[in-house]
DNA sequence: CTAGGGTTAG
């Protein structure tokens, strides 16, 4: 037998780099896209169709459409494949007006979009503000006929019940003239309907659709857990014939929202396959009820089983400790990013503040915002917001000052932030100037959110006329919240006939509220009026049920301390209350006055 | 083209 004859070294080196090019589709390491790409102009093939097209789907996958365009602009003649790439990287990187532009460019160069080209192009439509783009392309696919091609409807169907409520009825008329429908018709329409919050018309259609597969079963099955509706969702969940992934972690997820973190965990245990997304539903929910222990030895499992970190499951956490103040966790994340060299996304970075900042610890939130190095609104609403929650007015008010200068338009969010601040801090007019200036210099209707801090700023000052003339004027009913911040107001200044006056609003909007008729006996006992507790005491009887009562918790060394009013349940309870009375003496040395409590 | 986790507003 004859030794094989060697390949001289460019013919096997070029075979080495034939192989790269069909991987390309699985390369997301940008620098290795780089080296293929000058091997791609060394052997003079960036003018070749096929070539280029695998480069720009490669270049669109890591984010990088501007490499990608490049390589489309070499071909001087690209054909449908190669506008129908572009026009799908643009969608999926959320650059619907290139998308459209590409679009456009096709078709005054005379080459005719195909079945291919609207799926991509329709991803680029979302959200209600899209829907009458969406009528257009609509009008076009008819007029060039692709509604032959099964896949051209279904997408038309799934974009238009993206398209807020209106947009669902223009996906049922389509799906009700379909001559033909495929399993992926009847899905989308079912979980389009499902979005619209067409629950029971949902419903419907699953049990008459011709053929079920997992995912028809899972949007149910997502749809009831949305709607807290667990005994009917487990009904779903035993019938499913294959369950997967989804069915167990939806399920998993259900429980965890509707605070059943013990059926919860029992049906992670019995798991049979475990991704990303089913540990970070479960970390996520024992972090949000404060259950560190679980929470933190879930969290080392996870990371021994060797899944890498995505983003999806960095900023969920992140926000559960957020939510419970479980800074012991959210540090972990931090540290597992940071060992990881973890590339952190504005939204990662923006997760990080709001967990510090919700946390209490203000300079780790400062640190990371001030490192990073595009930020965003939301990276400055975090910020702003963080600091005026923990009575720093005046920096919140300097940083918000500073997010203009640099440019920034504020939002209606901002303008939240900002009237906190003045809130927390006492800035009364500071607060009314940005109250009376964010449309006329920021063109930022107030919202509602905006009047309650706004009542809430002028009640605190105790000026309480200015305060219901507000709520008179306001644009919008009043809501509990605003009635509320008054009643607190009138709480704090004493005033009883206000008082009675807010409580009749109140009761109107949410009868079940016992909070809202202590705090009117309060006020009674306050003024002296002790003919009123009783009264009150009787209403709120006859019309409340009892709320459970707040509650106060720290982390401490992975441990959570929990403490409601009068509670003496903690060991160490008598040195708590201990330190608080000492602590509540201290304050009133320096000038603090208690507010009247019966 | 269809199903599960996702940053800012009390």
């Amino acid at each position: 037998m004859s030794k094989p004859i060697r390949a001289p070294t460019w013919v096997s080196r070029r075979r080495l780099f034939e192989d790269k090019l069909w991987a390309l589709h699985k390369c997301t390491n940008i620098n290795h896209l780089k080296q293929v790409h000058a091997f791609v102009y060394k052997f003079n093939l960036h003018k070749d169709p096929f070539v280029a097209r695998k480069l720009i789907s490669a270049f669109s996958s890591c984010r990088q459409m501007v490499l990608a365009l490049n390589v489309f602009n070499q071909i001087e003649e690209p054909n449908v494949h190669l506008y129908n790439s572009m026009i799908r990287g643009y969608s999926e990187n959320f650059q619907s007006s290139l998308a459209f532009a590409i679009f456009f460019e096709m078709q005054s160069c005379g080459v005719l979009p195909d079945n291919f080209t609207y799926p991509f192009l329709l991803k680029a439509c979302c959200g209600q503000s899209w829907l009458e783009i969406v009528k257009m392309v609509h009008t076009h696919i008819e007029k060039f006929g692709f509604s032959a091609d099964i896949f051209v409807p279904n997408s038309l169907i799934d974009i238009y019940a993206k398209c807020g409520s209106s947009g669902v009825n223009y996906a049922k008329g389509l799906f009700n003239v379909m001559v033909e429908r495929d399993i992926v018709s009847w899905n989308s329409m079912i979980s389009g309907l499902m979005r619209a919050g067409e629950l029971d018309e949902a419903r419907k259609l699953f049990d008459e659709m011709p053929e079920r597969d997992t995912i028809s079963w899972n949007t149910m099955l997502g749809m009831y857990t949305k709607a807290g509706e667990m005994n009917m969702a487990f009904e779903i969940f035993k019938k499913i014939p294959e369950r997967n992934v989804v069915s167990w972690s939806t399920m998993v997820s259900g429980y965890s929202k509707s605070g059943d973190m013990q059926l919860a965990g029992l049906l992670f245990d019995k798991m049979p396959v475990k991704n990303l997304v089913a540990w970070t539903i479960i970390i996520s929910g024992y972090a949000e009820k404060g259950l560190a222990k679980k929470a933190i030895g879930l969290y080392d499992q996870m990371e021994k089983s060797g899944l890498n970190l995505d983003d999806g499951t960095i900023i969920s956490i992140l926000a559960a400790c957020a939510e419970s103040g479980f800074l012991g966790l959210g540090k972990r994340v931090h540290e597992s990013i940071e060992k990881n060299k973890f590339k952190c996304s504005n939204q990662v970075c923006n997760a990080l503040i709001d967990m510090y900042a919700k946390c209490g610890s203000l300079d780790a939130a400062l640190r990371v915002f001030n490192e990073m190095k595009k930020r965003d609104l939301v990276s400055w609403n975090a910020m702003i917001h963080g600091l005026a929650m923990h009575g720093h007015g005046k920096k919140a008010l300097q940083l918000f000052s500073r997010l203009n200068k640099e440019g920034f338009a504020p939002d209606e969010v901002t303008f939240v932030g900002v009237l906190c601040a003045c809130n927390h801090a006492g800035f009364i007019d500071e607060g009314k100037h940005y109250f009376y200036t964010m449309e006329r210099d920021y063109g930022v209707v107030p919202e509602i959110e905006h009047y309650g801090c706004m009542i809430d700023l002028l009640g605190r000052g105790g000026r309480l006329k200015e305060a219901l003339r507000l709520v008179h004027s306001m644009p919008v009913e009043p809501n509990a919240i605003i009635w509320g911040a008054l009643l607190e107001a009138c709480r704090m200044h004493n005033a009883v006939g206000l008082a009675e006056e807010v409580l009749n609003h109140l009761v109107e909007l949410e009868p079940t509220d016992a909070g809202d008729f202590n705090t009117l006996s309060n006020i009674y006992a306050a003024a002296g009026e002790w003919g009123g507790v009783p009264n009150v005491r009787l209403r709120m009887k006859n019309t409340c049920t009892q709320k459970p009562s707040g509650a106060s918790s720290i982390e401490l060394d992975a441990e959570f301390h929990e403490f409601t009013v009068m509670d003496t349940s903690h060991p160490k309870s008598d040195g708590i209350y201990e330190m608080v009375n000492g602590l509540s003496q201290h304050i009133k040395q320096v000038g603090y006055v208690p507010v009247a409590c019966c």
